[in-house]
DNA sequence: ATTTGACAGTTCGATTTTAGAACTGTATGA
DNA sequence: TCATACAGTTCTAAAATCGAACTGTCAAAT
């Protein structure tokens, strides 16, 4: 499978993965979460090879995660901002950096502490369902195929049926 | 930066993405989540490559994130199945499915829709803030070095100064 | 007037990973 | 005894990544 491929499989984790789903992604959205924006900022910050981080940059702007915008003419130089599908993102790393600060810590303790503003507390992300607010966990989630995997089954049987066709030829 | 320095660093997205930051590892939780157990079920499910698979679910097991185990002798078999902190990765896995449900979908519709077993209904799943339980935004929250962090900046520190001196010597 | 340094990339050869396919070995069922 | 299921391992070719050097514009320092 090829990550162009990822992008089209009828699957949400999978078209995910295809646009973060990489070290160095994850790693250029960390920076960005904490405020970096510049090329030199990015790089110093994260040691990625300028090619690469030319090059993930680039694939983000594509994807409407960031935004280039000019901050200075002569000579151009831009910013990358994060949108709001990549402000959606938030979640994703909350999780990721709760899972690291209770699996991951060595004995120096946690890297980071996170402050809520409108409670004033140190807290820790949760994930609850939208409909009780009750905590979630995978055992209590029951999956059913949406109208999105429906459609994907009918192609697949298709798709199935134009391969026989043709080794029948 | 090698995969294993990843591991080292003081911050828990790096040492989180050490462990689940790439492609086939995400693909292959996904399947655990799914309820996948067997060497030919991921691979089948997913077309990676047996060399990959096999590596990868190795070093799931070795971090401690899937446990194997025989399920018969003669010849020897066994099954992938989560550990508690393979299953504590639910929470990035919902986030990454619902960022793609919001982000990534066609005409054709959510692939998957979940839901809840205690309330019944179909759901999204939200992240709430663990003391005040309102819903958490990248703008809300504020970022404090801790204790891990101070003692990383201690070491780098030391370590400029070790350098410094190797470049004198 | 000239050099130095910051910034944002691009280019290129060497190394590392991944893909794709074939092969190994044990057991079951026809 | 022949085919098939399962769980890998081995091999070569192709793709991605690394590391380092190079390009070009401008501002500040000498």
């Amino acid at each position: 499978m090829k990550w162009d491929e990822l992008e089209e499989e009828a699957c949400s984790i999978a078209r995910t993965i295809g646009v973060i789903g990489d070290r160095w992604t994850l790693m250029i959205l960390r920076e960005c979460f904490l405020r970096t924006r510049r090329f030199e900022g990015f790089q110093s910050a994260l040691g990625i090879t300028r090619h690469l981080l030319a090059e993930r940059l680039k694939k983000l702007v594509r994807q409407g995660v960031l935004r280039r915008i000019p901050y200075q003419e002569a000579p151009k130089r831009h910013e990358y901002i994060l949108t709001q599908k990549g402000l959606d993102l938030y979640p994703i790393m909350m999780a990721i950096v709760h899972w690291g600060d209770v699996h991951m810590v060595d004995v120096r303790g946690r890297p980071l502490l996170h402050q809520h503003r409108k409670c004033g507390k140190m807290f820790d992300p949760v994930m609850v369902c939208s409909e009780c607010g009750e905590r979630l966990s995978a055992k209590e989630v029951h999956v059913h195929p949406g109208p999105g995997a429906r459609a994907a089954l009918e192609k697949a049987h298709l798709d199935k049926k134009a391969k026989a066709r043709k080794r029948a030829a």
